[in-house]
RNA sequence: GGGCGAUUAGCUCAGUUGGUUAGAGCGCCGCUCUGAUAAGGCGGAGGUCCGUGGUUCGAAUCCACGAUCGCCCA
């Protein structure tokens, strides 16, 4: 017989499947025919939030990628038109420290004794060479983009739009310098911005060293203020003590000034408020330093002082501490920095000079203990800010940085949020939570391979911003012919005119954040107000080779700016969400996105981070080839993203064998469908009348409107969980009540199942983009019907009838309920019973036929149950507004049986008089009867069994023991066979013919002692 | 200190607008099916729904306060 269908194995292998499906879609060219087929349609505008190139993606990166391509799919099911342009960030610190490691270089001036023209070279080379790596992991991943045409953040046309961006914000005069204590990373020698240090994983637990250190008052012979630090390079900057107005300071009997709360133990001398020490003066602990010379150090007022810790004296160097260093701008404070860039200190402090701020922590000690100043030595454990890069703790210094002033912007911000639909709806809040807090923007870093800031401060006092590659090339004095792209070391050789004094001026040596980077990308790459389309205007500068990406004109730009949708991690707020905000309302005004979708994190199985050097951190080419895509993608989808994702194995094992449950089904379609040499037709919802069939129909298109909803509000776990649902009802209602028609081969059954399968998988194919084409390709044959799921759209099918659905659900309620009696009854589910009897629950009556089969009874009557005795329940939703405070009364009457039957399902309780609607009745059984209710329905089983009931249930006996034997002599389930029972068996040939279909056999006869059977 | 979340079975989590005896998957125990079988079905054990107070006829759900945990900010 013709085989129509390839056979599956009875499970499926993942990775295997998914690899040859890659193969076919590149041969067949699916996703440029999917493209093709919705070009035109209507636009569904997606914003990539760029990706930095700069190592192998990983599990974590896996759940955002799989949601974007998820909804991507989505709307191309639904014929959207869409640009799947992806974004690499390519440039800026995270680029640069993974390339100083790859070259072992280690600091700033080992990177320019290296070139910084063959650094920036090795850069580019390094984010080429990540790009490539993570779009082979993306599309194993199965994730649709149209890769070869990404945009890179290095590319000049990137640069260029940021330099626009920059001279509009000078334009408004929100540009400064600004000179402040900020978070330093001695190591990469540049200041970090508060919005990408921010994070508890930017934090690691330290040991420091804990000193308390005596500063002596001045005129006060023995008596000494008593300071904590545990950053003991920052005392020789040390220039005043603070204490707080309101506290109380006692002096001990050690001549040690303390708060009160902090000395609980010691013998105290005397008592003061921390008022009354403010303004006193005394001896720093480094005075003979050259830097401290003249200096005055003295009590000032600070009423943050905490009294939970320390000695409630606070030692303050405000050139070494943020709070110190505004506190300093109060009081006017001298501002001591005793470190450079590398965290060494400068001249001007001894033998210090030169030594690192850990170097120094000896010298000051043994300096502190020759003049009798350290009071207590010791260590401490504590959270520590780290650089987010390189894990180098972090040092406060004073610079001067650049800075776009965040107040001008801050409400329109505001208001542009205040439009965005957010998923799930409280990241808008933490949004809005951001931009109330934020501070003005650094937007300066000391470094080499980042976008170049297009600022040339001439002396006399004018600040030239450029705004764009054409202004430079029309105010350069010099330096042009060597720029080779904007980047440094060519873009420092270019010096331009002030506009101002028509001097000569050249770029300050900063870079940018790389945030400036990635949230321009609204402009860059739809063509902000670009006269006219440049192809391949993206592939610019370092982007020169690696991307074929267009620079549209404004007209593309119209009609995809802002983008429907962008989704990214919850990190991303102070982040991507922000700088894209940010950049956007400067520019136009205009919130960036409509709708946004964020997730939490990934950790391990057991809830805790992945850390390589914990050894938990699972690569996500791994996972891809233990697990598959499709596992992936669904664990991904399965997880509410408001919450943290449990990633590992052991979990995607058991999705994994969730998901046999279609793949059972389809391969049970696929063996009767082979069976019975029948073929499937391609076209609209199955006509057949069978009531389960119907129900299949209106079962499947619940799923289709179920999935819709979900997928229109960004839910995926609405999604996997109808899915699963459908599945389960697929399977252990339509296709165990359906095995006999399955059995026959009737082909409404096969073509409904089909039908409902094939449904099924459109509706899931986002998700799980391998599994569903490849049974799409076993189950859909060719010619009319689309080659690939992703090419067939979303299933157009009619509203589902509702009143079947919930008619089948309350048939289901019946049989469960049959169960629960059965299985109490101790009778064997083999043998027949003569009646089953339901009540409340008359509007299935049409299904008694169902009942009877699923219970295995011969009639089903519907009607009241006799009973030994009446449960009434209240039905709360009706009479609870009826009677108000009353219903206690009456439930507890109720309850303890306090009530009269007044017949046509009345009762009379407390004086109230109850209809059937008001109540809810169960009954327990009578002798001989087995029962079981819940909410108003009764199930209740005639146990009592006659003869011809009793051979019944020996044939089925018979039946199943031949079965067995057919399976345990690996006969095919076609096969045909002889049959001989025992002959004390022989009154059970009264059911010849049953015997005889139930087993294939041709012949029965009653012979012998045994049961035997034979293959014919 | 302010803000945003979370807290439900041994584990991982659902629980829509307040409604009866709070669910699922996994794990455990027992039973069952044997034509989906490397599957499937049924049942059981296992819960102070974080606590306290309030609103209500009725609260896991709404409100207030508190606890613990996570995150963001100061």
């Amino acid at each position: 017989m013709e085989q129509v269908f390839v056979s599956l194995p009875t499970v499926p292998d993942h990775p295997g499947l998914e690899r040859d499906l890659l193969e076919r879609w590149e041969e067949e060219g699916t996703f440029e025919r999917l493209r093709e087929q919705n070009s035109g349609g209507p636009r569904f505008g997606f914003m990539d939030g760029p990706i930095t190139a700069n190592a192998p993606a990983g599990v974590h990166h896996g759940i955002g990628r799989t949601l974007k391509d998820v909804f991507q799919r989505y709307k191309a099911l639904r014929g959207f038109d869409q640009r799947y342009q992806n974004g690499f960030d390519s440039q800026g610190l995270h680029v640069e420290v993974q390339v100083e490691k790859a070259l072992g270089l280690n600091s700033k001036r080992e990177i320019e004794e290296f070139g910084l023209a063959e650094f920036a070279r090795r850069c580019r080379d390094f984010v080429a060479e990540y790009a490539a790596i993570q779009t082979a992991q993306f599309k194993r991943l199965g994730q649709w983009m149209d890769w070869g045409n990404d945009y890179f953040t290095f590319s000049d046309t990137n640069i260029e739009y940021i330099w626009r961006f920059l001279k509009e914000c000078h334009r408004r005069e929100w540009l400064y310098k600004g000179h402040r204590a900020t978070q330093w990373c001695p190591r990469c020698g540049t200041s970090l911005s508060k919005h990408e240090q921010a994070g508890d994983e930017n934090y690691a637990e330290l040991e420091h060293p804990s000193l308390f250190v005596r500063f002596p008052l001045k005129g006060r012979e023995g008596e000494s203020l008593v300071v904590w630090t545990t950053t003991p390079w920052t005392l020789p900057a040390n220039v005043a003590a603070a204490v707080s107005p309101e506290a109380e300071y006692v002096l001990t009997a050690d001549g040690e000034w303390r708060a009160a709360e902090r000395a609980a133990d010691a013998e105290v001398v005397r008592t003061a408020s921390g008022e009354e020490l403010l303004g006193l003066e005394y001896d720093g602990p480094f005075d003979d330093l050259p830097a401290q010379e003249g200096n005055v150090h003295r009590v000032i007022p600070w009423d943050e002082v905490s009294l939970d810790e320390g000695t409630g004296i606070v030692h303050i160097a405000p050139g070494a501490g943020a709070e110190d260093f505004e506190l300093g701008r109060i009081y006017e404070l001298p501002v001591l920095t005793p470190i450079d860039d590398g965290g060494r200190f400068v001249s001007g402090y001894g033998a210090l000079e030169g030594l690192s701020t850990d170097e120094v922590v000896e010298p000051v000690v043994a300096a502190l203990e020759e003049r009798g100043l350290l009071a207590e030595r010791g260590t401490i454990v504590h959270r520590y800010p780290v650089c987010w890069r390189c894990r180098t703790p972090l040092v406060f210094r004073v610079v001067d940085d650049w800075f776009i002033a965040a107040d001008g912007i801050r409400q329109p911000m505001l208001d542009g949020n205040a439009t965005v639909e957010w998923t799930p709806p409280q990241y808008g809040k933490r949004m809005d939570d951001w931009l109330r807090n934020m501070d003005d923007w650094n937007i300066s870093r000391r470094r080499y391979f980042g976008l170049p800031l297009p600022f040339y401060p001439c002396g006399c006092g004018h600040l030239n911003v450029i705004g764009s590659r054409a202004e430079l090339e029309e105010r350069a004095v010099r330096g042009l012919d060597r720029l080779e792209e904007l980047h440094r070391p060519w873009i420092d050789g270019v010096v331009v005119r002030c506009e101002e004094c028509e001097g000569e001026v050249e770029r300050i040596p900063e870079v940018g954040d790389a945030w400036l980077d990635a949230g321009i990308v609204h402009f860059s790459t739809l063509g902000w107000q670009n006269p006219t389309w440049v192809e391949h205007g993206n592939a610019t500068g370092a982007a020169a080779g690696l991307t074929g990406a267009d620079l549209p004109d404004h007209a593309y730009w119209e009609k995809w700016f802002p983008a429907d949708w962008v989704t990214e991690g919850r990190a991303q707020i102070r982040l991507w969400f922000y700088s894209q905000c940010f950049m956007a309302i400067t520019l136009d005004g205009r919130q960036p996105y409509r709708k946004v979708l964020t997730y939490e994190n990934v950790l391990d199985e057991t809830g805790r981070e992945m850390h390589k050097s914990w050894g938990n951190a699972i690569e996500l080419n791994e996972a891809l080839e233990r697990m598959g895509a499709d596992s992936m993608r669904w664990v991904y989808c399965m997880q509410n993203p408001s919450q943290d994702l449990r990633f590992g194995y052991g979990p995607a094992e058991e999705v994994k064998r969730r998901l046999l449950t279609l793949w059972n089904s389809a391969g049970f379609l696929i063996t009767y469908a082979n069976i019975a040499g029948w073929r499937p037709e391609w076209g609209g919802e199955p006509s057949s009348k069978h009531p389960l069939d119907r129900w299949l129909v209106a079962r499947t298109a619940q799923l289709v409107s179920d999935a819709e909803r979900d997928y229109e509000r960004w839910w995926t776990p609405g999604v996997t969980a109808s899915f699963q649902a459908y599945v389960e009802d697929l399977s252990n209602w339509y296709i165990r009540r359906s095995r006999r028609r399955f059995w026959d081969g009737e082909p409404a059954a096969l073509q409904t199942l089909w039908w409902g399968l094939a449904q099924a998988l459109r509706v899931i194919a986002p998700v799980m983009p391998f599994l569903t084409d490849h049974l799409w390709r076993v189950l859909v044959p060719g010619e009319e019907a689309p080659g690939s799921v992703h090419l067939a759209g979303w299933p157009d099918v009619p509203p589902p009838d509702e009143s079947l659905l919930t008619d089948v659900a309350a048939v289901r309620r019946v049989v469960e309920l049959g169960r629960q009696a059965r299985a109490q009854s101790g009778i064997k589910f083999r043998q027949p019973l003569r009646r089953v009897v339901v009540q409340g629950a008359d509007d299935v009556s049409s299904h008694a036929g169902e009942i009877a089969e699923e219970l295995s009874v011969k009639n089903v009557e519907f009607g009241p149950v006799e009973a030994s005795e009446l449960r009434v329940k209240p039905n709360l939703p009706v009479l609870g507004p009826k009677l108000g405070k009353e219903l206690g009364a009456v439930r507890a009457a109720l309850e303890a049986g306090e009530f009269e039957e007044l017949g046509d399902g009345r009762f009379r309780v407390n004086g109230y008089e109850l209809g059937p609607d008001e109540v809810l009745v169960e009954r327990r059984g009578k002798e001989g009867w087995a029962v079981a209710g819940e909410d108003g329905l009764t199930v209740a089983l005639d146990l009592s069994l006659d003869p011809e009931l009793e051979l019944e249930g020996r044939v089925r006996d018979l039946i199943h023991s031949v079965n067995a034997l057919r399976k345990e002599r690996g006969l095919e389930i076609t096969d045909r066979i002889e049959l001989t029972l025992p002959e004390s068996d022989a009154d059970l040939l009264a059911h010849e013919d049953w015997i005889k279909e139930e087993t294939l056999a041709e012949k029965v006869e009653a012979d012998g002692s045994e049961l035997r059977i034979s293959k014919v």
